[in-house]
DNA sequence: CAGGGCATGGTGGATTCCACCATGACGCCA
DNA sequence: TGGCGTCATGGTGGAATCCACCATGCCCTG
């Protein structure tokens, strides 16, 4: 992928794109747009991130449209393992949730772009060929809320960012209805490693029970409307 | 509805369709599926319920596909200014929930059918037509859910009436986050008694897991109460 | 009166929670 | 380079809980 290849605007091969989203709809669409651009084109398609990650691999694509909440392992270490690969695809994150919250992790995880579902007018491409063209695209409104954000230096907001990558992870899965030993399967860990991580995240948001945490999980995710 | 005039599907004109939904690409892929069909096409698209209402009311489609959370008004509110219109089109929502909550809630206000977004391969164009062709279409695990629900043996299990008084309290309070023996003091009773309450409770709203109990709660109490 | 729903409580076994603890990996910084 | 903190991963054991039955008493309605 390092190899000198990676140039298809030039020349008459499309930049072949993964499509990764647990959402068949939204495959689609994204799908729909790629297709009808002359300088891209879809070469697989997941729903979730294991065999997301074989078929990039396999298939080797220049760009990687993830999700942030997939079925298994939740998008963010699709990337890190991707990420971690080394010379894996060029990394373009969709999310329904426009949270800094999630730009920042992902983008330190390794993701080249970060752009909301809502907003996604014709952007989409946009982002897609700024990321191929090897810039970093942000959707609009998130630009300035992360540099200002960074410029402020802020802290606490009692919010979630105090949490961990793992520890939101962890957070949003008990958002969405999953019991403990659910998310252990899901995440390939142990029921222990769950229950030291939702200890963990009581601790930092200062919630005494189990039952204030789904509560605050539940809402949280609703609230954001995965 | 009983009215004669809304036959389209026997002549040459394509059923219109009005695709209402707050994420682009959803709506783009719901759209090239329906453009894929020969005896389908759409007519409008809207991202929010006010401009759904507006052009629906203007083009009169035979069906509308109507997203469960828009920007303003929720969905439910279009749903419920739609049938209040009388005459209007057949109604198919689509969720990222598959929450009975939701469905219920939808089909009473007046929704035809009711998809689950992550279900959704080839059955969204399959419950249009069978909603356009007059039958009520519920996603696979839904329908069972609600149909034992309602034979089961009560009315329209309007989701809390069934409760009895006591049920309902203590649902409530289970909803704000309060554990069974915080309720248990706060109520003066025994533990196993607010137990038996729970059990009795789940049993009556077919919830399987008191997660599911809680997780139903929480979201009740924040969408009913504001 | 009989039956049904309701509120109250109990028992016992399975599960889950939760407060500690431990280890290895990584990063930071002096 | 070593030390310190954080993170992720796991474990242990006792407390709390869940949950499927069961039981009693009460009130209402047929």
């Amino acid at each position: 992928m390092a190899s000198p290849s990676v140039q298809p605007t030039n020349a008459a091969p499309r930049a072949r794109i993964a499509v990764i989203d647990d959402h068949p709809l939204v495959r689609e669409g994204l799908a729909a747009r790629i297709a009808a651009q002359p300088d891209l084109e879809v070469c697989c398609e997941a729903a979730d991130s294991e065999t997301a990650l074989k078929l990039i691999r396999e298939r080797t694509p220049a760009l990687a449209i993830v999700d942030v909440a997939l079925k298994n392992g939740s998008g963010l270490d699709l990337i890190k393992a991707l990420a971690a690969d080394g010379n894996g695809p060029r990394i373009l994150v969709v999310s329904a949730y426009d949270e800094e919250l999630f730009a920042e992790r992902m983008l330190r995880a390794g993701a080249h772009g970060y752009v909301n579902k809502q907003e996604l007018h014709g952007s989409v491409i946009e982002a897609v060929r700024a990321v191929l063209a090897g810039e970093i695209y942000l959707s609009a409104g998130l630009a300035q809320r992360l540099a200002s954000q960074a410029v402020a230096g802020r802290r606490s907001t009692q919010g979630l960012e105090v949490l961990s990558d793992r520890e939101l992870q962890i957070f949003e899965l008990i958002g969405r209805g999953a019991g403990t030993r659910v998310i252990a399967a899901q995440l390939h860990l142990s029921v222990h490693t769950v229950e030291s991580h939702r200890e963990h995240i009581r601790a930092k948001l200062n919630l005494r029970s189990g039952t204030e945490l789904l509560r605050r999980a539940v809402l949280w995710t609703f609230e954001s409307r995965g």
